[in-house]
DNA sequence: CGCGCATGTAAGCGTGTGCTTACATGACTC
DNA sequence: GAGTCATGTAAGCACACGCTTACATGCGCG
């Protein structure tokens, strides 16, 4: 039969798409690379002609989010965008989400540090800067935990009613409370 | 070698207990029969004698968990109690705890479930009788998640400073922001 | 047009896994 | 003491997995 026309860019990146969506899918034990080369239509040895090994590849996909999140905005609408990103369940992303990757193969080392990289030095230190309260840090970690577990029931475990909840309704009840958390004295 | 004294009963709660600790650590995926049984101290055809199956073995460690953090509690106490529960590390049941079996198996079609069952629609029901909102049940769930994203960070992810914070204070932040989703209005 | 290299595939390897089977033996009953 | 059954072990099976190797061939260059 027929093989594939080469290109080697459009290969590597048909790999890491399908991985993308098959680890947010069903995490990274759950995955074969046989599953990853089929869905990329290739045979499984150029998995590891390109990546070297399943566990890279793995590392690829966490690494492949963007920081937009965080850049650019005011700390005070970080929370607010952040929520929305994460609630907004239109266009592909809902599907080949690095969170939903981790948090499906949470007992894997690399995805546990993902999180805490990801969702957890880089978020929790502009959430820290909307309070002077003593333990910032803390609070800051509580929203965190928040977001993981709102990520992990709505999108992960789907659990109604959260599951088919309006965004806007969901981040104004998390955005009411989280204000008691990072607060501000008065001056 | 001599073998084992014979104790059915013995030998089923040791796989039971070994079982619920290896899961715990790392999720079904990552626990082999033979790492069951060598814990438990039996050949792995036992666990095969008393529980079936490696599926069956894991239905019945999450299916383990008293319901007693429900039982008798007012509701007004029943998330408190349940926080407490969850941020106490005393004792054995931080090791062994289904909860994080669960969220350490996420993609396991059984753990997904257990969640949804055992955190989900028997704390919902509880939480969501605390506020006469209308949307009463989105405002469980988002507390619901908070909760599971407690329990993730802090004890399966270990992430600093919440994993070291202490319990009463993260309980006391988290009650009062919580309240201003499970609100009553004036009467 | 021939050569060489990059890109692709087929086939297979070694290991680990869940599970089964045949056998051994401890304990109890008659 | 013999027989039976429950409980335990050793050994192995079939399959799935991550990964490697040998080979095929498309494509670009001189």
């Amino acid at each position: 039969m027929t093989t594939r026309p080469r290109d080697s860019a459009a290969t590597r990146a048909a790999l890491l798409d399908a991985a993308a969506v098959l680890f947010a899918e069903r995490g990274f034990d759950r995955t074969t690379v046989r599953d990853i080369a089929g869905r990329a239509g290739v045979n499984q040895a150029l998995l590891f002609r390109y990546f070297g090994s399943k566990e890279a590849l793995f590392a690829t996909v966490m690494a492949r989010q963007s920081h937009e999140l965080l850049a650019e905005s005011p700390a005070e609408r970080a929370l607010a965008r952040v929520l929305e990103r994460m609630l907004d369940e239109e266009g592909p992303r809902l599907h080949d989400h690095p969170l939903h990757a981790a948090l499906r193969s949470v007992s894997h080392d690399g995805a546990a540090a993902a999180i805490r990289q990801r969702m957890g030095d880089e978020y929790a230190e502009v959430l820290s800067s909307l309070t002077d309260a003593e333990d910032a840090d803390v609070r800051a970690d509580l929203v965190l935990a928040w977001l993981l577990g709102i990520g992990l029931l709505r999108s992960v475990l789907a659990k109604e009613p959260l599951a088919s909840a309006d965004p806007e309704r969901v981040s104004e009840h998390v955005l009411r409370a989280v204000q008691v958390l990072l607060e501000r004295s008065e001056r």
